[in-house]
DNA sequence: CACATCTCTTGAACGCGTTCAACTATGGGC
DNA sequence: GCCCATAGTTGAACGCGTTCAAGAGATGTG
């Protein structure tokens, strides 16, 4: 089988940068170091990834995968919704918390917008589709009355609100990122009583204005 | 004077680095051809620049004084707390524009939380400050009637807005950046309702929820 | 004027990410 | 069993940002 043996280089490879980006931080892995502690020359590193920031893909991979199963459980059992979105944001948070040290360095790199690892990039649409199906269903599994049409926009928007909170979560030099957990304590109840109030007679010109303006903007020509 | 022909290096090199970015991109502009075109040695630039990306520095501090002079005209005549808010946006758009594609690599830049050219870092303070001023004035020299608690944080809730759309704008690659614009023409109305809203005494719960996340936020222990 | 000191300048050299022509191993077709 | 297209692998070489020992030039001191 040629595809098992390519596939086996292809994640010894990617688990030995792993392990090294945890060592010894991103910037201070070589890919010459990657190659040799994986037994592999160089070029055969690129052949399995375009450059050294697309390993870091693997990296968000396994995070938004292990995310997803620490919520799992929660998702089947509470039907609040603030509770549903407070254990989800801190599951999150609980996931990348070991790799909060270099995950600056990631954010830097992920941060310019040609970056295959933005966040808005095209290749990193997977892994946000899956991330806004997270809060997808954290709504619609929860017991919330809100506007209708709200309903529809309100995954997208909470996914926002949570690359906001992990970009807090990145420069939150607090001990333990305390400040981070008091955001999200203090941010779900909050998101909780907006989503209620979006029923209310007097807010409906204020929200159709979001709604409006939400639209607005996506549209991209 | 010592000091003089040392300056006068410095801007030399510095001109003919943001010509160079400007004309050919910033990652195609390599420090060789930047001495070269300077008329100095490669080493002579990192005696003044700590590196490539510090020279971006210089770009950041003349951009910023640019915005404020663009403003202060309609800061004198208008009243009106939305035209206000909505003019200083553009203004900031208008002087960013000529540099939208090397934007980018500034922004990369800017994201890492321990580089001195993070909009939140210590060594930036100064230029936060400003901008913070820029949106205090916004609000204080407006006719523009709000809880006087939400008054306090608004300039500074203000700014964060701002570094959002500068955010948006530096993703965005509509021609001309349109959606920049139209994002900030929506945006403004909404925040110019949801302030008015502010006195509501319906809101006045949320908006203390509100004011507590943002203290308890803060809070840096 | 000589000397010491500090500012400024040099360019070869280093280590990095990345590329690529060349090579080897593998598996399916006949 | 042989052949060949394809998958997989190699490592020297390239251009980049950056460093640094060495020196040149300007200024202060006796």
């Amino acid at each position: 089988m040629r595809r098992a043996r390519g596939e086996q280089t292809r994640q010894l490879i990617l688990e030995t940068a792993l392990r090294l980006f945890r060592e010894r931080g991103y910037a201070e892995t070589t890919m010459r170091v990657i190659a040799k502690e994986a037994g592999v020359a160089v070029g055969n590193a690129y052949y399995y990834f375009d450059s050294k920031e697309h390993l870091i893909q693997g990296f968000y991979d396994r995070n938004q995968n292990e995310h997803r199963l620490a919520t799992t459980a929660l998702l089947a059992d509470e039907k609040d919704f603030a509770a549903r979105l407070r254990g989800v944001m801190h599951a999150g948070i609980d996931v990348n918390e070991p790799y909060h040290s270099f995950a600056a360095t990631f954010f830097k790199t992920a941060a310019e917008p040609s970056s295959p690892l933005s966040p808005f990039s095209r290749e990193s649409s997977p892994a946000r589709d899956a991330s806004i199906a997270i809060f997808r269903d954290v709504l619609e599994g929860s017991t919330a009355k809100l506007d209708p049409e709200l309903r529809k926009e309100l995954p997208e928007l909470l996914w926002l609100g949570w690359m906001g909170v992990i970009l807090f979560w990145v420069y939150d030099k607090s001990p333990g990122q305390r400040r981070t957990r008091r955001l999200i304590d203090g941010a779900v109840p909050l998101i909780d009583r907006l989503v209620s109030l979006s029923r209310l007679r007097v807010l409906r010109p204020a929200l159709r204005q979001i709604l409006t303006l939400i639209d607005s903007v996506r549209r991209d020509d």
